[in-house]
DNA sequence: CAAACACTGGTTTTT
DNA sequence: CCAGTGTTTG
């Protein structure tokens, strides 16, 4: 598609953002409204004005919407786009540290994940019977939303977890411990990737210059889930490289990462030579949807100043179904996605929007009853699950012997050894040089098998051949794992091992081939169904924005679901539930499909001390007209599967008793 | 003292 | 369905 064709697809407004001159630009712009579509244009256009693609950086919050942002853009653009990268702020930063690794002050160092962390955060804080430490993913939870937010961590506590704030010492002290554990290790986390490049950037004026050749121009998308963190990883590069962003602060649902929208507010202020535009005519969503979504906004005692207007005119009104229990409203959800399907519109025209991957188990169990193809986004990721890491451990102590998290991962695999003495033979095993003296050791230890040892030699060559060292390294383990795994579903779990071949087809070394999947996991529906695959998807509100789909169910809209139990009372966190359910609803092009639970369906709000009002369920007081109730009596079971979905639906009032 | 085993309860969201 | 707990066993 030539350049033209796609600037010519814009409305006024957003061809103005795409072409425009400021040095800085921030594009303020409801759901649906062609945020990403304005992205696209603008590398376009720049890339027609002559700056190179390969100068070009789109920024995104995840993966998911960076891959979304990639298939845009080729689709658009195709070999105009050749270059142009488009990545999340970790796989950027990560990009900036193998280029010059030197320049951040580093040499060797491997990336841990959340599941590192936490047993780190269990090792140090001990056994801890008797101690009234917060428990590991609640210290894992505090450090990073400190160090995201940038805030002292004593502030950190009261945020997250205010009733632990009495044991701050303590917990300042595993703090340390961890820190300096890391960085004994060479280890680098989630956090640490970004911190890192920003505090280099900060203080070394050559490396801004460097950067700034790099890229002269990043394209930020979803600018108000940017968090302190982030934005200091902007900030030392403005004025050098031209900033680009979008965002929409009604969709603003990372707040647990410390996402600050005060990025979006406070844009002109921050940044010199700003221009502010706003878009405002929505092309995604029947009038209908919108309503619904307007009105969701509307009652919040925030003021989201967002009125959507359809540009697509009046639709189909969205439907809120009712059922006695869960397992009908899964049942349902899959019985009128059958139905569909059999009217000819395709699985892939489909999307069930959940609130967590929890959520999604009662889904999941009726698509796989009623042979419904799906993919799940959101859920354990493949390289993730338990079972997964305990082969890769292997894979790591091989490729990096220092590894001691991974040594203690594969040490406990065996019988007969535990945390404790998993602990003091890798510390053991790490002072030895040689792999020969470490087999040695293990072969003296004797409770790692004498097959799994000499796989261990064997991979030590063999670097390089990647699938062949998933290979071997399988065959060490299986015994051991079945025997681990007996209870829990072994011989699903063996299937994704295959799998992890599969994957490893296109890695040519071990080390890389581990680094690229902490970062960018892949979620077993992903890898195994290829991308255009017709299935239904079944995605958690967080991987789906800026996602869209002609027809989204949106189940569990139920008391204590939105907004979730969890958050109820906290004024903060009830709006942020509000902004989950918000873009769960403005996904849906044509028709917007709600079930939930026939629950007491009415529950009291509450006051804060400020005298705002705290939501307890956002669907009180949903007013008649934005949706067709339909309450779905229980279905006798005992006369076989036959589910009928439309009987007559009841249309009542919504709020009283149904019975 | 460390590890195995059996049991229970309680589940956000992402890099 | 996993992690965390408590109890028994080595």
């Amino acid at each position: 598609m030539s350049l033209n064709t796609l600037i010519d697809e814009l409305n006024p407004q957003q061809k103005q953002a795409a072409t425009t001159t400021a040095k800085n630009c921030l594009i303020l712009a409801g759901a649906g409204c062609g945020k990403t579509k304005t992205i696209v244009a603008r590398a376009a256009y720049l890339i027609d004005q002559g700056i190179p693609a390969q100068q070009i950086q789109i920024l995104t919050f995840t993966r998911r919407a960076a891959s979304e942002i990639v298939t845009r853009v080729e689709q658009h653009l195709g070999v105009m786009a050749k270059g142009l990268r488009a990545s999340t702020f970790h796989t950027f930063c990560m990009y900036l540290l193998k280029r010059n690794p030197q320049a951040f002050g580093l040499t060797q160092f491997s990336i841990i994940d959340r599941d590192d962390q936490l047993l780190m955060f269990r090792l140090l804080r001990g056994k801890g019977r008797e101690s009234n430490l917060p428990k590991a993913a609640q210290l894992c939870d505090i450090y990073s939303f400190a160090r995201n937010t940038q805030v002292k961590l004593s502030d950190a506590i009261i945020q997250v977890l205010p009733e632990v704030l009495p044991f701050k010492a303590e917990i300042s002290e595993v703090m340390r411990q961890y820190e300096q554990r890391k960085q004994e290790r060479n280890y680098l986390d989630y956090d640490d990737i970004l911190s890192i490049v920003a505090v280099n950037l900060q203080q070394s004026p050559e490396l801004v210059d460097w950067v700034a050749r790099l890229c002269s121009v990043m394209l930020v998308d979803e600018m108000q889930d940017t968090n302190p963190l982030q934005w200091s990883l902007l900030e030392p590069l403005l004025g050098r490289v031209e900033l680009f962003c979008v965002g929409d602060d009604a969709q603003s649902i990372y707040g647990f990462r410390g996402a600050d929208f005060e990025n979006v507010h406070h844009f002109k202020e921050r940044v010199p030579n700003a221009e502010v535009l706003t878009l405002q005519e929505n092309y995604r969503s029947t009038q209908e949807i919108l309503d619904l979504s307007n009105w969701l906004l509307r009652v919040s005692p925030i003021d989201y100043n967002k009125q959507l207007t359809a540009y697509r005119g009046t639709g189909i009104k969205p439907s809120l179904n009712i059922f006695p229990n869960e397992f009908e409203e899964a049942n349902w959800i899959a019985q009128d996605l059958q139905q569909r399907h059999q009217q000819d519109t395709p699985w892939n025209k489909h999307m069930v929007l959940v609130r967590s991957s929890y959520a999604a188990r009662h889904i999941e169990g009726a698509f796989i009853k009623s042979n419904i193809p799906y993919r799940f986004i959101g859920g354990t990721k493949l390289l993730e699950s338990a079972h997964v890491k305990d082969l890769l451990s292997l894979l790591r102590i091989s490729s990096n012997p220092q590894d001691d998290l991974a040594w203690m991962r594969f040490l406990t695999l065996w019988d007969g050894v535990g945390d404790v003495g998993a602990s003091r033979l890798s510390a053991e095993l790490m002072l030895l040089e040689s792999v020969d003296a470490r087999c040695e050791r293990l072969e003296q230890h004797g409770k790692v098998t004498p097959k799994a040892i000499l796989i261990l030699k064997q991979l030590a060559v063999l670097q390089n051949e990647v699938q062949a060292c998933i290979t071997l390294a399988i065959d060490a383990l299986t015994e051991q794992l079945s025997q681990n795994y007996k209870n829990q579903d072994w011989s699903r779990r063996v299937k994704d091992f295959e799998l992890v071949k599969q994957l490893a087809e296109k890695h040519v070394g071990l080390g890389e081939f581990l680094e690229e999947y902490v970062l960018e996991p892949i979620s077993i529906s992903e890898v195994e169904r290829a991308k255009d695959q017709d299935v239904v998807t079944l995605i958690t509100v967080h991987s789906a924005k800026g996602a869209e789909q002609q027809v989204c169910y949106v189940p569990h809209v139920t008391v204590n679901q939105y907004p979730h139990a969890r958050a109820q009372g906290d004024f903060d966190a009830v709006e942020e539930e509000r902004r989950v359910l918000y873009v769960a609803f403005t996904r849906a092009q044509n028709e917007l499909i709600l079930t939930k639970q026939d629950l007491n369906s009415w529950a009291y709000d509450q006051t804060d001390e400020q005298g705002r009002k705290i939501s307890s369920y956002f669907l009180n007081d949903l007013p008649t007209a934005l949706v067709d109730v339909r309450v779905h009596k229980r279905v006798p079971m005992a006369s076989g599967t036959n589910f009928q979905h439309n009987k007559p639906a009841t249309r009542i009032t919504f709020g009283l008793d149904f019975d």
